[in-house]
RNA sequence: GUGCCCGUAGCUCAAUCGGAUAGAGCACCAGCCUUCUAAGCUGGGGGUUACAGGUUCGAUUCCUGUCGGGCACGCCA
């Protein structure tokens, strides 16, 4: 990357523009360089817009500030032409060598294109998914999932050290109520029929596990039914009435009657819903390096020693027999509960520990990918963090919509307790895998998904990965019908690329190492999509104007080196998504 | 009701911390396969960037207000 002989292009004109500034000895050094890519030939290929910047400071119009700086620009082996255009833009224009470059430094870089060390080793981490292990991943974890693997390659790839990591919710609530829906289902099995709570988890998975307990241990966790409803109302035995209460009170008999039993079932369910996720995610190509317990937390004290960390810095207080943290003191709406009254340490308490635990362990920056609907959560996670003394600027919270689904051109249900959800492997098989994780990143994250099953499920033309891969796969046919070594390309001459399109395609190769740092700085994936169909855009229309393999030794190499190239970013910019890059189609 | 996010072509979305004539895909219309993969290409119509003001050389972008939509407002997680 920093060989001389293929400089990033940015960086060289914002030195030279650098250099020019102080030479006309403004009094404002400190203004920013900016180098913006053009949208139009006629601006040239790069344009810049300090003249405009400096022209307040300097008290002289723009156009008059540009010639000043254009006389003192230093001279650059790869500008043909610069020019003053508009109200005071600089226009530089690229020698066609310069462009040409780029072809020699993709295939010699090959899957290391596009990556770079802006980063410089920063240690991040970003946290995604963190489903609860209460039931299967929907198409809304999908998203998250997507966006947050995608994200960190994108991240790896500009240079930071990057952790992915999964939060485990395996203390909570809803744990309790997964592992009393099992033996409720366990108890079935042994023909004990206790009414099933509507708001217990409702899914089949819940039936297997219980076969599986069921197979395993035969009738060892059979217990009498009056034990189970004991202190529940009289009603309950002929509905199913689920109320909060109904379902604490089941929970708290099996816990009294099964003994240590319980913890025996709340571990079964809790592996086997780990291990699925775990899996579905593994062949959905997004893994983690970290699978982060909740509970450890508690088992080694974390808990309690953070909220005594914010009793000492005097941010705690008690009221109505709870204890409180003064997140209002940090722009929260209101203060929270960290310690209810029962004793209970409440979610956020264990997430204020799990946080400081995070930067506790080095990282120097810190990215949470949470479901839009947790938005009202960031001010109190925020403002402990800065209560313990932590910048809270070094967590960074990613907002991601979720994804709507949509069946026979209306709104789908989504309800992880009822069980009318689609699950992220049942779309996984039906779409499969390439098409869903372009599907999630082709728009902004804090965008809304609307998800068509039935087009997504059809396997037609219009899903935009098959334009990006079937691209790929051209590349590779052309390759394969030539009969020379491909790795023989790189010493071809590339004199002869100089037509629009060929200088245009030119210019998008050496863009992608900009994108890929653009997407890492603004934690935005969906760049590398839309870049791909950029690409892929052109490099069709190339195609289909343009013959490869034609007799002239020289324009045939020069041509089929350059879709080499093409063919080289494809495949970098979809191994960031997650996507393959089939050789045929 | 309060707070946050959003409003761009018929639909789904882009637009590089404020830049030049706001761009793609889908859909619609008209064309292109005896030539390297037609899952492709070429051309065409489509816009007061919700609305009204403000800030400045310049606003889809920033500020204020109105309208419309989403989400959040637990001693749940």
């Amino acid at each position: 990357m920093n060989s001389s002989a293929h400089p990033h292009f940015k960086t060289h004109f914002a030195e030279l523009f650098r250099a020019a500034a102080n030479a006309i000895a403004t009094p404002d050094a400190n203004v920013r360089i900016e180098l913006t890519r053009t949208k139009q030939a006629s601006h040239g290929d790069y344009s810049c817009n300090l003249a405009m910047q400096l022209a307040k400071p300097l008290h002289k119009n723009p156009r008059e500030v540009a010639g000043l700086l254009i006389d003192a620009l230093p001279a650059s082996p790869y500008l043909e032409k610069v020019e003053i255009a508009g109200a005071g833009f600089i226009n530089l224009f690229l020698k066609h060598s310069a462009k040409q470059q780029c072809v020699h430094q993709v295939l010699q870089s090959k899957e290391m294109f596009g990556h770079s060390d802006s980063g410089q080793g920063k240690k991040i981490q970003v946290e995604f998914v963190s489903a609860n292990p209460t039931g299967p991943l929907h198409v809304g974890h999908g998203r998250g999932a997507a966006i947050g693997a995608s994200l960190s390659s994108v991240l790896t790839a500009a240079g930071f050290n990057v952790s992915r990591e999964f939060y485990v919710n395996d203390a909570g609530r809803q744990m309790d109520i997964l592992t009393l829906s099992t033996w409720l289902r366990y108890l079935e099995l042994n023909d004990i029929h206790i009414p099933f709570p509507q708001n217990a988890y409702q899914g089949d998975y819940v039936k297997s596990m219980a076969r599986l307990i069921h197979q395993a241990h035969a009738e060892r966790y059979v217990h009498h039914p009056e034990l189970v409803l004991d202190g529940l109302p009289v009603t309950v035995l002929e509905t199913v009435v689920s109320t909060d209460e109904h379902l604490d009170l089941l929970i708290a008999n099996a816990k009294k009657v099964l003994g240590q039993d319980y913890a025996y079932i709340h571990n079964f369910v809790l592996t086997e819903q780990l291990g699925d996720c775990r899996n579905d995610l593994m062949e959905f190509g997004v893994e983690f390096d970290t699978w982060f317990s909740e509970q450890s937390l508690y088992d080694n004290g974390s808990v309690a020693r953070t909220i005594q960390l914010l009793n000492d810095k005097k941010y705690l207080y008690e009221q109505d027999g709870a204890i409180w943290f003064r997140s209002t003191d940090f722009g929260d709406e209101k203060d929270r509960v960290v310690q209810r009254e029962n004793g209970q340490f409440t979610y956020f308490a264990s997430d204020i520990a799990y946080h400081l635990n995070k930067f506790e362990r080095g990282y120097e920056q810190v990215i949470n990918i949470w479901g839009a609907d947790h938005h009202g959560y960031i001010p109190r996670v925020k403002g402990a963090l800065q209560a313990l003394g932590l910048d809270p600027a070094k967590l960074e919270i990613a907002l991601v919509q979720f994804a709507v689904l949509y069946r026979d051109g209306k709104k789908a249900p989504m309800s992880t307790r009822s069980g009318e959800f689609v699950t992220l492997r049942e779309l996984r098989e039906e779409v499969g895998k390439d098409a869903a994780r372009f599907f999630y990143v082709m728009r902004k994250s804090d965008q809304h998904l609307d998800f068509d099953l039935d087009l997504a499920k059809s396997q037609s033309n219009e899903n935009p990965v098959y334009y990006v891969q079937y691209a790929h796969a051209r590349v590779c046919s052309v390759l394969a019908q030539w009969d020379g070594d491909a790795a023989d390309l790189i010493e071809a001459d590339m004199a002869a690329l100089s037509s629009p399109a060929e200088l245009a395609l030119l210019q998008k190769l050496i863009d992608f190492p900009d994108t890929v740092e653009m997407a890492a700085k603004e934690f935005s994936p969906h760049l590398i999509a839309f870049y791909l169909r950029e690409l892929a855009s052109e490099f069709h229309s190339y195609y289909n104007s343009t013959r490869f393999l034609v007799p002239e030794i020289a324009l045939q190499h020069a041509r089929l080196a350059l879709i080499a190239a093409i063919r080289q970013v494809l495949k970098n910019g979809m191994t960031l998504l997650g996507v393959s890059a089939p050789d045929k189609m």
